[in-house]
Formats: C-alpha cells, structure tokens, sequence
DNA sequence: ACCGTGACGGCGG
DNA sequence: GCCGCCGCCACGG
C-alpha cells in the first residue's frame, strides 16, 4: 500500500480526512488546496489509487454538485451523503453549496457556515 | 524519460 | 438538463 508517495497525495488524502461528516469538497477544492488548483485530475487518480478506509472519499464530489464516481459503487456514494444529510438526486446534490465545506478553512476556525464557492 | 491512464472542469451543442 | 470534446495534472508501467 505503500505509503503516500508524493507530498501532493499525502496532502490530498490529508485533506480529504479533514472533510467533516455532512460536508462536500470537489476535487478542484481540494486539488487548489493541496497547492494545485490544476491538478483536480490527479487528485481523481489519486483517490481511485487510494481507496483506503479512514478517508471520507464520498464526501468529495465533482464540480456542480455532481456525484463524480465511486469506482462503480456510486450508489454507494449517494447513500452515505443522504445519510449525512445531503440530498441527492440521481447523479446530483441539490444542496451541495449548502454543505460546501472550505479546504482553505481546514486548519483556521470554524468557517463551517453554510456559503456557495466562489466560482 | 516517454506514453497512457483517469473517481475532473469548463464550454458548447 | 444531459451528452460530448478539449485541456489539465500527477502517477504507474
């Protein structure tokens, strides 16, 4: 299982630890959070490649509220955010942006209000 | 070191 | 709202 490689990985899945239950993240949240707003792509990969228990991978959503992917267990997915209270319909949370959780606010106070991303 | 891969993001149709 | 294309980046072989 090998270790985190890169300090990228280890930062996002470090991140991703961090979501608190009854938030969501996108992968650009956490991808910019690990100090590379770009990477959104890798951070996809790196979750895949690191399914690992103790990381709250259903939390991370795509852009737009969408569900993004669960290595084919999205069903999955969907059942532990509506049981954290989101709701989700079909591949989407309608409130996501209310339980937009800030990757930046990891660390400072609080900050856990409900507030859209600024996109 | 190169190429291909992939749980993405944004725009257009 | 959904589908498809292109562009992006890090990781594995």
């Amino acid at each position: 299982m090998a270790t985190e490689r890169s300090e990228f990985t280890r930062q996002v899945l470090s991140l991703v630890c961090r979501i608190p239950v009854g938030r969501v993240a996108s992968y650009g949240d956490i991808a910019a959070a690990a100090g590379r707003p770009r990477a959104y792509r890798a951070v996809g990969n790196i979750m895949s490649t690191c399914t690992r228990p103790g990381v709250p991978c259903h939390r991370v959503i795509a852009a737009g509220g969408r569900l993004g992917g669960f290595g084919g267990n999205l069903s999955l997915k969907r059942a532990l955010l509506a049981s954290e209270g989101l709701v989700v319909t079909g591949t989407r949370v309608t409130d996501w942006k209310t339980h937009a959780w800030r990757p930046a606010a990891a660390g400072r106070r609080t900050a856990g209000q409900p507030r859209r991303s600024s996109r």
